[in-house]
DNA sequence: AATGAATGAGTGTTCATTCAT
DNA sequence: GATGAATGAACACTCATTCAT
């Protein structure tokens, strides 16, 4: 059975207190409002603090967005990292991402809806979601290991990895919108399951 | 066999020509750089028209980006209602709606990159991608029925069209983001054949 | 004698009412406290006009700047070749820039003042003042060409135009910094003809 | 013949290491840039110091730019004392003027260019160059002195000085900007000799 | 004496919108 | 219908200055 593992949380160290606080309420806006309608005397008020001390912190309103993208990034790598690629077979891969991005969701929705929505296509020129390059990059590899090893059957591997992030993504989607309303948790069995039969070998 | 029929185009009247020209430079405009990144004089600029035309022919600027997204939905199910909901089996109907957004996704990319990122997420508040609330609509209808008839396995309804929606969603946009190079239309009969596998009863 | 020919003045046309005041506010202002002291709110309230239309007829605050520049060396310009350069002796040509100079100064104060200081080294990067390159080329025009007729001794022409309008821009500055009391016009024969003993064959 | 004597340098104390680096920096980011377009955040990564002890040692930017200015009068006046108004006729006093003038340029050409641009009109109100009222009393002694002893003839006083500080700023002036390539040494016996034959009785 | 994080008023500029023509 | 000059609130950002350490 996959071990429910630990979400890896907030790496970033405490200390710069300041800091910390332009973060989070810059996140919490980004997401509840997007980056272009989040202005800084909107995360002025919302974190308490001066202008003149984001601008200490940030060098820019895109830089904070930036940063923030890249923690969220960094989060989303070292949970896989540690929880998926560790697993032995494909299923048991699939299985553990789907529990890694449920459980994740309900912990702390905003970061994953700014993993999401509030991604840099607003902000840079690139967007690719679920942790852009980086998150795409990772599906692949589980898709392409469990090609070769003959778990799953032969088939486009974007095909493959969009039948896996696209439905675990619109769940997601589903559930931060409010159309689901049961905690995904109760789902991460079946829906790892179904995705499987549409890959498996 | 799945007929390939043609897809509906702009049902809007020719009528004024002016407004044509302000629609679709806002369109092209509001997906090649955002919303909020398009100002009114971008828009001026891009149609050749004055300001005051525009505010003669949309109340605001919201406005217009409403009536575009308006647009895109509406094409949207009336070419699902011709080509998937005519349907016999639920097969043929997945069959079918994976064909119609592939081959729209290749023939007019910037009217169905606005039905998935141009969303009104940016604009307005609730968000809700593949056409918003009708899309999601139609797809879960697929779904029940599929159910119902016994074609499809007895599974949350949520998760089907997760499954569903989740994928095509995603397809295209790896095609549209460059990172998928033949066209989707390649893509029709395997990604459809395995959604099916995850559903079929 | 020197006619005392009538200053060309304003070549800009009316019509565009708010321009004009923009630009005398912004004019007025610069002269008076500087480039950098002198906000857009500040030429906003002076000249009775909203930013916008500061911003609808200039570029940029920096624009406006230089536009007034080339303004004052174009009048002056167009002074210079109508009165001074029409002369026939290098002694008729010294006489009338002075009295260009003196008389200007008495008439249009703030523009000479703009010629003088409100010269562009604040706003871009070179300097030189009475009208810039085009002044200095004038003066020096008039030097070489009093040389070559044999009027003016054989010297450095830098130094030959240094001593002209070093000593007009001089008094001109002592004139508009209050130490010089009576106006310039008392002043015309005796600094042309001073010039004239350090410079004449 | 006139001695040329060495010029009387920095008077200021080394005391504080500190205040001195502030002083220098500030002085060449003055005149490099301007007093306004020099920030603080500037000083402080050119001297490399923190800005608190920019405030410990100057009360504001502003008193910063006067304590410099105050510098380079007194440093003019010194050198003024020690060799014009030293020489007994007022020939002498003139080359040995033009010849303080020269060589300080040639020396120290960041201190003069504050002396001439980096006035504190941009700073203050009043501005008036070559060392401000200072050296306008130093240039005017010079020429009353001279009319006194029957050596210069009867003219306006100020039209003299003019003739004498215009010459050499605007030699000065020239050269700073590139536009004579020559050391102004060269130039001290001709323009002190013609500005004598403006002059003389 | 020295630091540098923090402040917040102020800057130049943009832009959705209005309205006289 | 159509124009584009005019508006002014709002924006991202800067920077002289303060003050706890």
């Amino acid at each position: 059975m996959v071990r429910e593992t630990v979400l890896k949380a907030e790496k970033r160290q405490a200390g710069t207190e300041l800091k910390d606080k332009i973060f989070k309420a810059a996140q919490r806006l980004f997401v509840e409002k997007g980056y272009h309608s989040t202005s800084i005397p909107d995360i002025v008020k919302e974190a308490g603090v001066s202008t003149g001390a984001i601008y200490h912190h940030y060098s820019s309103k895109e830089e904070l967005a930036r940063e923030i993208h890249k923690t969220a990034v960094q989060q989303f790598l070292a949970n896989f990292n540690e929880q998926v690629r560790t697993q032995k077979s494909t299923y048991a891969k699939i299985r553990a991402y789907t529990s890694l991005m449920f459980r994740w969701t309900e912990q702390d929705p905003v970061m994953v809806q700014y993993l999401l929505y509030g991604r840099p296509k607003e902000i840079l020129v690139r967007n690719l979601t679920v942790c852009s390059e980086e998150g795409l990059q990772a599906t692949r590899e589980m898709v392409e290991q469990g090609m070769e090893a003959g778990e799953i059957k032969t088939m486009n591997p974007c095909l493959a990895s969009a039948i896996i992030s696209g439905t675990l993504m619109r769940m997601i989607e589903l559930r931060l919108d409010g159309l689901i309303e049961h905690p995904l948790e109760e789902f991460i069995e079946a829906a790892a399951n179904n995705i499987w039969l549409a890959l498996k070998a």
